[in-house]
DNA sequence: TGTAGCGTGCTACATTTGTAGCGCGTGCTT
DNA sequence: AAGCACGCGCTACAAATGTAGCACGCTACA
């Protein structure tokens, strides 16, 4: 479970999945600290033991990517908000999304629309 | 930000904000893995310097609830997952949500249909 | 061809976390 | 009143984290 990364690490894999694999230097950027590079190597490192981050060293040294997928780490991700936050009710936590209208279009809402008629389909 | 406090500290703010307010042994009987009390206390004082926690002494000793309110949090820690997970769409995260369908049952589904309708209206 | 620039690993070290033990005060209970 | 069960804070300490510095190898290129 990615949170149970102290601060740092978790920082780190968070900016990997937000942009995907990256090289060090590359998450040095996206860090909104600074931090010397042996200093993320050295995280990095750790979190490549904890099997979070895989290396795959191409040219130019070597590009760290998640190990877990999206997919699971989204969904884990998410049940762990909703049981936190919104008393495990995925409903409760969909509309407080609906409620951070700036961060929606009209046209999301139409999309969302189509995917709740989905859902029912998909339940009968 | 939540996200910036150590595993054990964050685990213990998620069951304050889950269960509410709550004494240092409820915190232990919530607690997966047993812990001693003092290590609690330790954990809960350095919280409440920290500002995410306070304790109101009530009578059969303290009582501890997160300082910051669940609104606030909610928000931050669906902004959190938005960004890191869904590319900075809420739209992606709700349709994950819907996609956790043994969380979700048929009435639920109706009330978001909606608030979809009421997020329309509140943009004109 | 030497020298400047990267990217790397290793080592070292200060700080923070994670955890337990001890001794105290309070209130019950017999 | 002696003994027990709680809940509390403090201290102590091992382990984990956060960070920097150093020396090395591989370009590129003046």
């Amino acid at each position: 479970m990615l949170s149970s990364l102290p601060p740092r690490e978790r920082e780190i894999v968070d900016i990997l999945y937000e942009r995907g694999a990256s090289t060090v230097t590359e998450i040095g950027d996206a860090l909104a600290d600074p931090l010397s590079g042996s200093a993320i190597r050295a995280m990095l490192k750790r979190l490549e033991t904890k099997g979070f981050v895989a290396r795959e060293g191409s040219e130019r040294g070597f590009v760290y990517a998640p190990s877990v997928s999206d997919k699971t780490a989204r969904k884990s991700a998410l049940s762990q908000v909703v049981r936190v936050f919104f008393n495990g009710s995925a409903t409760s936590a969909a509309a407080a999304l609906l409620g951070m209208q700036d961060e929606m279009t009209g046209d999301e809402l139409d999309e969302l629309e189509k995917m709740i008629a989905k859902a029912r389909e998909g339940r009968g």
